[in-house]
DNA sequence: GTAGACTATATGCCATGGCATCTAAAGTGA
DNA sequence: TCACTTTAGATGCCATGGCATATAGTCTAC
């Protein structure tokens, strides 16, 4: 006999595969919804309320939340602004970068496609999902996300 | 009070934002090993270790299985093909497709790859969270992930 | 057996992201 | 204050995926 005690553990690539394909499916459909309803995808839904939430972030706070490469980030942003849904303010204090704010018409775009995108999420997870395992779920990824975080884990170089 | 018993019911929204940022640092860490041990990434992985565990699979089948599209995954099989890794056998009972399997070079591939990505992914995912919790998502991710299929969730037109 | 519908997938155009690079602007130390 | 290093982010090139389309093979009804 081994000396640990066999405790029951996950199949990690199982759940890597798991939670791959659903986030890409999800995805896949609340871009569908939002892009009939508001012409815009989920990644420019989630910058829109980022920046709703956090008024005055930079580009590279943007990058640090969702992981993404800053040159990446800094496209998305030059789309959100030529759309007219952010704003370049000037930072008063570092003149290397830049303030971004919702404009009037961002800020519109984001509560209007919050409802959409709330409401189509709970259409895509069953009910008997929401309640005991999902909650379970939740609380893993949760701790999962802020480990990754913390160690910086999984950062693209641009 | 209303008629209904307040259930203990997930944040849909943070949930989900949990999900796709825990894919994006997973994936991209992935990514940056198998990168540099074996000149491949996860999706090039996973596409290998299907054929691998579904010799004989169509083009289509790989787009099913991975929600992407048949365009996409076309190319993607072309280059797999091009470094050698996986050959299009004549499908004898359909004309239009091939019947898709690894090469020996491809194999060898696969199952050294496999080693990398299971040894990493194990590093990835804090010990803490390896017994109960996350036991418990992977429950939950594994329903949830079956009922997006059965329902065709999130299949890219293409 | 043949026209027409359907299916599998290959291909072209475009949008997006990664990575490398470039520039401007801060910080730092002598 | 002036070189040197570092930082923020903008830009160019390339790879990849979505979507539309093209093409060839299959199926169906007659």
């Amino acid at each position: 006999m081994a000396s640990k005690v066999s405790v029951e553990t996950v199949d990690l690539p199982s759940f890597f595969a798991d939670l791959v394909r659903c986030e890409t499916r999800l995805y896949n459909a609340l871009n569908d919804r939002l892009r009939e309803r508001h012409g815009i995808v989920t990644s420019q839904f989630e910058f829109l309320r980022h920046l709703r939430d956090h008024p005055g972030a930079r580009v590279a706070d943007l990058a640090a939340e969702f992981a993404v490469g800053i040159g990446a980030t800094s496209k998305g942003v030059d789309r959100l602004e030529r759309q007219g849904w952010v704003a370049r303010m000037p930072n008063p204090s570092d003149r290397r970068s830049s303030l971004l704010e919702l404009t009037h018409d961002g800020l519109q775009l984001v509560d209007a496609a919050e409802g959409t995108f709330t409401e189509r999420l709970a259409e895509l997870i069953p009910d008997a999902l929401k309640a005991s395992p999902l909650t379970a779920a939740a609380q893993a990824l949760s701790e999962l996300r802020a480990v990754l975080e913390r160690d910086q884990i999984g950062m693209p170089t641009g």
